[in-house]
RNA sequence: GGGGCCGUCGUCUAGCAUGGAUUAGGAUACAUGCCUGGGGCGCAUGCGAUCCUGGGUUCAAAUCCCAGCGGCCCCA
């Protein structure tokens, strides 16, 4: 056995699992720029896939594309404090053009939102104009110090952004849930994640944002990643953007606005989630290539009819919409691709030898389960169709277990600490609501708010930290 | 932010403690030919290394020292 394949199991070494993973399946690489990464055409293909996905649900709902500058003068990043505060320890600046220095250094967008407003400001004139709805894909630039960490942390990352201006609060609110809950079907039917949704904590919010709300998920390293966020950002930013209109009411109103984004994290959150000791699982619905056939010939056998034979299966199956590669390499032998397409993660496997050819029939191979069954030639496209449901429905399935498996609901500070020393995961806890009891929290263990449930549940006992009457029950988890 | 580990053909690695004879060795990958083919097939030949970068010590540095760059892990 070479060293092709992944060498250490998930559960064993879960890091260097993952660093394997993504090189060996060829999703991406190490830029010659520190924190930067490559992201190569099987990962990209699935980041087409969500672009196609989320294109569809933004367009349908009146949402347009557009771009804006990746340069934002830093005039612009200043004129919402909380903002500028929270987003300046990791702004690259552009201090210099060719030789000349510049007068107002330009900062690598870390989010749009200041560029984007003050076009607002000047589009946007009467109640007529809104809402304003656009969206934007593109790069964005934080300036991380932490190590890389391909798809999770890096200083350069592909993402989307929208952004709505809205002529009343409630409308704002309800831009907020529809973006979420939008995320939340991508994230969970395509790339079949389940996820937690809520509010972030004050602390844990966007920097200049009202409120912030959230999908979280965890991993099977126990902890949780951020899958997306939708931030209402009330009329802070139209303030300081000076974005208004005239109302129906002759008056001058300033919009309410909102943003929510999601990047290309989510595709490092699918190789853990999914990924096994063998490589990469893809779901069938986002996989660049979702059936491989793998001819089985023999030597003066029958190798021209199984030639033949796969060929006329690969048509059929294209002719259906179907993504398949027909692996006749005369270089490997067969024993070889089925580890290849293992560590790619294609869904399904159809292999086809001189035993299959009498029978009339193929052996169909699962990923997700390694299951083999043999089908009749005549069953191909409806069996493969089938499956292919199958796989993203157990896959989902899968992934929920882990999700229920990983959340412990605790009762006191002793067994909170337990747990996140532990298994690890989301810990469900009373909370009072107080900002020093989070941060002492934080301190001692690493844990943090990550969502407080739309769905209130009403706690059974005090705050996990003081012991003082609780105000709701929270999801807590150390975070990548 | 603090601590630790690591960097040698495309990839994985031996050599480094105790500096010099290894022409820097092997495996794998790659190329060519033959042979094969139901779970990483075999044989032969070939190609392939600024020993991360820069400086220092030394008669002599992949090996020792310093700095930098890059990667990984742990802690907060």
């Amino acid at each position: 056995m070479s060293d092709t394949g992944v060498t250490v199991k998930k559960d064993v070494d879960f890091s260097e699992w993952y660093v394997e993973v993504v090189l060996k399946a060829e999703l991406a690489d190490y830029a010659p720029v520190k924190g930067c990464m490559i992201i190569r055409p099987d990962a990209y293909a699935v980041w087409e896939k969500i672009q196609q996905v989320v294109n569809e649900k933004i367009k349908a709902t009146g949402h347009r594309n557009t771009y804006f500058p990746m340069f934002i003068p830093e005039a612009f990043l200043k004129k919402e404090a909380e903002h500028f505060e929270g987003f300046t320890p990791e702004v690259a600046w552009i201090t210099q053009g060719g030789d000349t220095p510049l007068e107002e250094k330009l900062a690598v967008r870390p989010t749009s939102e200041t560029i984007m407003y003050a076009m607002f400001s000047k589009w946007i004139r009467s109640w007529r104009d809104l809402p304003l709805k656009i969206n934007q894909w593109c790069n964005i630039v934080r300036w991380e110090t932490k190590a890389t960490k391909l798809f999770l942390r890096t200083r350069e990352f592909l993402w989307q952004e929208g952004h709505t201006a809205h002529a009343s609060a409630e409308e704002a609110e309800a831009e907020v849930m529809w973006a979420l809950n939008m995320y939340k079907d991508v994230v969970e039917s395509y790339l079949a994640i389940p996820v937690l949704i809520g509010t972030k904590s004050e602390s844990e919010k966007f920097a200049g944002a009202l409120y912030t709300t959230a999908l979280e998920s965890i991993m099977p390293d126990g902890k949780a990643l951020q899958m997306g966020t939708s931030h209402n950002l009330g009329q802070h930013f139209a303030k300081v953007f000076d974005v208004k209109y005239i109302g129906e009411d002759k008056a001058d109103h300033y919009v309410w606005q909102t943003s929510w984004g999601i990047t290309t994290r989510l595709i490092g959150a699918m190789i853990m989630v999914h990924g096994d000791d063998k490589g990469l699982v893809m779901p069938p619905k986002v996989a660049p290539t979702q059936v491989v056939i793998v001819p089985i010939p023999f030597k003066g056998l029958e190798a021209e009819a199984i030639a033949a034979k796969t060929k006329e299966i690969q048509e059929t199956l294209k002719a259906k919409g179907i993504s398949v590669i027909l692996d006749d390499r005369q270089e490997y032998t067969p024993g070889w691709k089925f580890h290849q397409w293992e560590l790619k993660g294609i869904p399904i496997r159809i292999e086809l030898g001189p035993r299959d050819l009498k029978a009339a029939q193929v052996v169909m191979v699962r990923r997700d389960t390694g299951q083999k069954t043999p089908v009749k030639e005549a069953d191909i496209p409806a069996t493969v169709d089938q499956l292919l449901q199958e796989i993203q429905d157990n896959m989902l399935a899968k992934a929920r277990a882990i999700l229920a498996d990983k959340t412990t609901t605790v009762k006191d500070y002793e067994e909170f600490k337990r747990v996140v020393e532990g298994k690890g995961g989301f810990l469900k806890a009373a909370w009072c609501g107080s900002p020093q009891c989070e941060a002492k929290i934080k301190d001692e263990t690493g844990a943090t708010i990550r969502v407080r449930p739309f769905q209130k549940e009403t706690p059974t006992s005090g705050c996990v930290y003081c012991g003082k009457e609780a105000k709701e029950v929270v999801y807590f988890a150390r975070s990548y």
